[in-house]
DNA sequence: AAATATCCCTATCGGATAAGTAGGATAACA
DNA sequence: TGTTATCCTACTTATCCGATAGGGATATTT
């Protein structure tokens, strides 16, 4: 499994939308922006994630994205799988006759990489964006009490 | 993380050589055709095992490989960082600037991927050669009495 | 209606990395 | 001394990924 640069600027785009949650609409200057990720790119990243109604637009001036559903019903691991393909944690398209080849001579090895592979969908099909928004306010807080002491 | 076809590859060439343990060299001819791995680059991968001290050769007539360890003493995970370098599940080499970048702004979206890093080596590094020989033998078993019954 | 800000679509480019190949030098052994 | 293997260096090819270019469609403001 990998997550790649479009992969972690998805994320990262749909944690800055979730922050935003309600109030109203972002452009993609303004997550581009706030984010640091080339516009352009970010766009045909937004596009993707709007194919897949993870986020709405409206366009025209004062235009911009929101989410489409609350943060607490978004899985880090449907991003993930969207942007970056599924989590196999073999690398490519022939993997498939390659899992039959390597599973009929090691089925062993196979089994381990599945594991593997189950473990992180695992972590990643447990979290929601609201998780994150949660744990990145208590960092933050014990951040400042650590400050102020 | 990701386990390159190369990564597959010497997986495959080294659980053959496990099988092969105390009984003597085996040649890349003899592995490539076993294991249907394109004889010139398993060749390189092998100079790559052999220069960690994985394997060790011998040239000449009736050359060949064999592992330098014993099958127990070899883990999985050691193998995969060898020949696809370390298990961050975020892609590049920018990585740690990027990490940086993101985990001040998104410090749980870090701090996941650092999960997902960790528990997949945690299964890489507790297995060993041995143990997947065990698991074939195991699972060899079982479907020979399922076929039997 | 015009200007402007925004999303939207298609196409492409360059660089990096990975997969695989070629040919010959070197060493061991019969 | 010839054969068979590893070893070494370099090259080719393919694929993917990050990023960019340029314009078209649409909605709001003035």
């Amino acid at each position: 499994m990998k997550v790649s640069h479009r992969g972690l600027y998805a994320l990262r785009a749909m944690v800055f939308l979730a922050q935003k949650h309600g109030e109203g609409l972002a452009s993609v200057q303004e997550i581009a922006a706030a984010e640091g990720i080339p516009v352009k790119f970010l766009e045909s990243i937004l596009a993707t994630l709007r194919n897949a109604r993870f986020v709405t637009s409206t366009r025209g001036r004062l235009g911009g994205y929101r989410l489409y559903h609350a943060p607490s019903e978004i899985l880090v691991g449907d991003i993930v799988r969207l942007v970056d393909g599924p989590l196999a944690p073999f690398s490519d398209a022939r993997g498939l006759s390659a899992r039959v080849a390597s599973e009929t001579r090691h089925p062993a090895l196979f089994d381990l990489l599945l594991d593997v592979r189950n473990a992180a969908a695992s972590i990643l099909d447990h979290t929601s964006l609201a998780d994150l928004l949660e744990r990145d306010q208590k960092i933050l807080e014990s951040r400042s009490t650590r400050e102020k002491s």
